[in-house]
DNA sequence: TTTAGTCGGGG
DNA sequence: GTGTACGACTAAA
């Protein structure tokens, strides 16, 4: 009997002969795609029953086509505590949700566990294998309806979980047909351009004359529908990936073929391309992985991007430092019916850079999520559609197999809306005095919540738990609890795991660099930071509001242990949030705080410690606006290597003009590099003098705001509504979400009269007198606060003397 | 202030 | 498919 070495890519199941069949669909070793079918798993769930006479009762029941096949006792763990439970197993997977329903309205019956976990992915879970690395199979092949060869597996299990697939993207974008601007409509309007990049192919689909490289003319929509289905038969992409192809992309293709009776069997299997869910649609094709790159991006790379909108040209921007082709799409109809060839071939490359970026942003990404495939062991296509709190719940599952823990039911919506309405005592904030400070040391507690957790024993059995010896009190401030130290729990074992690993992989990475192990550590690092927040989650099925208390509890008390200890060693505390301390050095030295820190991580338990995140030569706190109390999160460092940290500034996130962010920036360093307010001062002043005279670069001056809604819904004009109209009345057609740019200029009335677009300004329309008083005061204004200067009164006194000089 | 409803992305 | 996101923001109560 031959083995079979492949990386499992996808899988699936059918009903053969009134049996499951699990499909694995993968690539060998030498690169060819196989499909192999497993006959041996059978559908179960679990049941928790008050009178055990009702089993035999339970065997013998049949609701329609759903019969139970054996039901046998097993010792599990249910909340850590062992429990007498039975295992059914029954014939068919949708036969689980028939007993389920049945089943928990029964007396005798106590619970329903388990009967909510997707067929595809037990298998995975119990036969303990993980997609995308090399899975080995004995087997022998079989004749098949199938595109690919097809074995039946005899023996499967896991191989060489390190070695991972390099798989081979195809990217997709489209561009249909729009008369009505960002409204669009696949029943009425047609896909005009389809482009594909891979590695080594790069095409634009269309279906008028256009010349130029890479473009394929076809005769109409439906031939270009046919040649997609061609390419990607010859191809043979491993992942097809789009940008918001799970909501867009895919399903108009799909709606496009249907009206044309194109049958999309794609599918390994000759299944078709499917468009599945109601709100949030997602679409599958049978072995070939589709990942929707906007949808990663929301949901996991969010923390880590500054961006806070999720288009192609933010994210584009901020990853790969690319732009997206300019083009003003809503001439794009008009531009295809004319048929102007100059014009489309235009938007025919900017169809094809659309689908070059998502192509890179996969390839980008894709280390990323294998990272998160390796650990969740669930596929790609399932894993790379994940928030944060399935994520965890996904590793939570897998490792409840391991430890013989139940897995517990999802809340129903009266528990959700219970658990929604508690709210959880936050971190600990230690205010800072507005100030410029020099030589300052900034600790801070690594990975400090999960650490908190694997340390002190926080679990779902531990917290509070019942018939404990031995306990530890939680240092709360509200209330209190106690955290069982009798046994081992189980969330805060397996959260162990994580912050272990990844110590290791980080070990390693210090001798040779890896780019999948960075991304494993990274995977860790995001899977360990999400635990806390899983526990007070109200969808949750392992929910812990108790221990996620317990657990913010004691990052308070650090905190404030660091604070306390720091003034007794003789360190002024400057500031503290959450995990981390600002201390002044003073008379100190850097290896005074190095002693500090050690003689702190001596008395820490287990996986907690301190680290010194940085030495500052000098820092900036500032006031709020309102009180002048100093604010939080707000902040100015100036590292050793001579680069200026900025926390917390409107400015940098903001829409403001490029004038502001620049004066901003310059005065920030000034005061932190040269200490010399004076000098940031005059700075200031000049730009202020430029500014009057109109001298300052228009580019300088452009606002951006987005449309929120329609304009005629709008009822107070804000100046960006003002620049909406300004380019309705051009002809230009203005829709919900439009960036808006525009500059305010002198004149009359208020300041959605004065509002023009940055191509209709001349050097001397705009007004001086509105960005000095509402982009550059307000951008410096609470930093001179700090440093006793009123800038608002400098800058008069500045005007009065210039009079006098006249 | 609370609650119910919509939106994101895509042309 | 052994299914139905989620957090932010806005408008209405």
């Amino acid at each position: 009997m031959p083995n079979i070495l492949f990386y499992l890519t996808d899988l699936t199941y059918k009903i053969e002969n009134e049996k499951p069949v699990i499909y694995l669909f993968g690539r060998t070793k030498e690169g060819k795609r196989i499909i192999i079918k497993d006959t041996s798993f059978q559908p179960y769930f679990y049941l928790i029953v008050k009178e055990e006479q009702a089993l035999e009762k339970i065997k013998k029941l049949v609701l329609e086509d759903a019969k139970i096949i054996k039901i046998e006792p097993a010792k599990k763990n249910y909340f850590e505590k062992e429990i007498l439970v039975y295992k059914a197993e029954v014939n068919y997977p949708s036969s689980v949700p028939k007993f389920k329903d049945e089943l928990k309205n029964w007396k005798e019956v106590e619970r329903v566990l388990e009967a909510d976990i997707l067929f595809t992915r037990r298998y995975l879970i119990d036969k303990k294998l993980t997609p995308m690395t090399l899975v080995k199979v004995e087997g022998e092949q079989i004749r098949d309806q199938a595109k690919v060869p097809v074995f039946l597996a005899k023996k499967i299990y896991q191989d060489d979980e390190n070695s991972i697939i390099q798989p081979k993207i195809l990217a997709l974008d489209i561009e249909t047909y729009n008369p009505e601007g960002k409204k669009m409509n696949p029943d009425r309007n047609p896909i005009i351009m389809l482009a594909l990049k891979g590695e080594k192919f790069e095409k634009v689909l269309t279906w008028k004359r256009i010349d130029g490289k890479n473009i394929d003319v076809l005769n109409s929509e439906a031939d270009l529908l046919q040649r997609f289905k061609e390419i990607i038969e010859e191809e043979q992409p491993d992942i097809i990936t789009g940008y918001y192809s799970d909501g867009f992309d895919l399903p108009y293709i799909r709606a496009r073929a249907d009206k044309y009776k194109i049958k999309l069997d794609l599918g390994w299997d000759f299944s078709e391309l499917s468009i599945k869910g109601r709100t949030e649609k997602t679409a599958e094709i049978k072995g070939i992985i589709h990942v929707d790159i906007l949808k990663f991006i929301r949901r996991v790379m969010r923390t880590t991007l500054n961006t806070d909108t999720y288009d192609l040209e933010s994210v584009s921007q901020e990853l790969l430092g690319a732009h997206k082709h300019e083009v003003h799409l809503d001439l794009l109809a008009q531009t295809w019916d004319k048929e102007d060839k100059k014009q489309l071939k235009v938007f025919a490359e900017y169809n094809l850079h659309d689908s070059e970026l998502c192509y890179q942003l996969c390839n980008k990404l894709l280390s990323n999520m294998l990272g998160l495939v390796k650990i969740i062991s669930l596929p790609l296509f399932d894993v790379q559609r994940m928030s944060f709190s399935q994520l965890v719940e996904w590793y939570t599952i897998k490792k409840a197999q391991e430890f013989n823990e139940l897995i517990p039911n999802k809340p129903g919506f009266y528990t959700q809306q219970e658990r929604n309405k508690k709210r959880l005592h936050g971190a600990f904030v230690y205010k800072p005095i507005p100030g410029l400070y020099s030589n300052m040391v900034v600790f801070d507690y690594r990975s400090l919540y999960p650490s908190i957790i694997a340390s002190h024993n926080i679990s779902i059995g531990t917290v509070n738990g019942e018939n404990c010896k031995e306990k530890e009190t939680v240092p709360t401030e509200y209330g209190e609890a106690y955290v069982c130290k009798d046994k081992k729990g189980f969330l805060s074992v397996i959260i162990g795991e994580i912050i272990s690993r990844r110590a290791e992989i980080k070990d390693a990475l210090k001798k040779k660099p890896d780019s999948f192990l960075k991304a494993r550590s990274e995977a860790l690092k995001l899977l360990a930071n999400s635990f806390y927040g899983y526990l007070a989650f109200s969808l949750a099925r392992w929910y812990c509001f108790e221990g996620a208390e317990a657990t913010t509890a004691w990052a308070r008390y650090y905190v404030q242990d660091v604070i306390k200890k720091a003034k007794d060693s003789g360190f002024k505390v400057l500031y503290a949030d959450t995990d981390s301390a600002f201390l002044l050095l003073e008379n100190k030295t850097k290896k005074d705080a190095l002693k500090f820190c050690e003689d702190i991580n001596e008395k820490l338990p287990g996986l907690m410690e301190l680290e010194l995140q940085g030495y500052y030569p000098s820092g900036l706190f500032v006031g709020t606006k309102g009180t002048g109390t100093g604010a939080k999160k707000k902040y100015a460092l100036l590292d050793e290597n001579s680069k200026v940290i900025v926390k917390g500034f409107e400015t940098v996130r903001r829409n403001w003009s490029f004038i502001a962010k620049e004066v901003q920036k310059e005065v920030l360093d000034i005061i932190l590099k040269e200490q010399n307010k004076q000098k940031a001062l005059k700075y200031v002043k000049e730009t202020v003098k430029s500014l009057e005279k109109n001298q300052t670069e228009i580019s300088k001056l452009i606002i951006s705001t987005q449309l929120q809604k329609p304009i005629e819904e709008y009822e107070s004009i804000g100046p960006h509504v003002a620049a909406a109209q300004i380019l309705e009345k051009k002809g230009e057609s203005v829709v919900p979400g439009m960036m808006l740019k525009f500059v305010i200029c002198k004149g009359e009335g208020k300041i959605r009269d004065k509002v023009k677009l940055p191509e209709d300004v001349k050097q001397e329309d705009y007004d001086g007198d509105y960005y000095i008083e509402h982009q550059i005061i307000p951008s410096v204004e609470t930093i001179f606060t700090v440093l006793g200067i009123d800038v608002q009164k400098e800058l008069k006194e500045k005007d009065q003397k210039t009079l006098g000089d006249f």
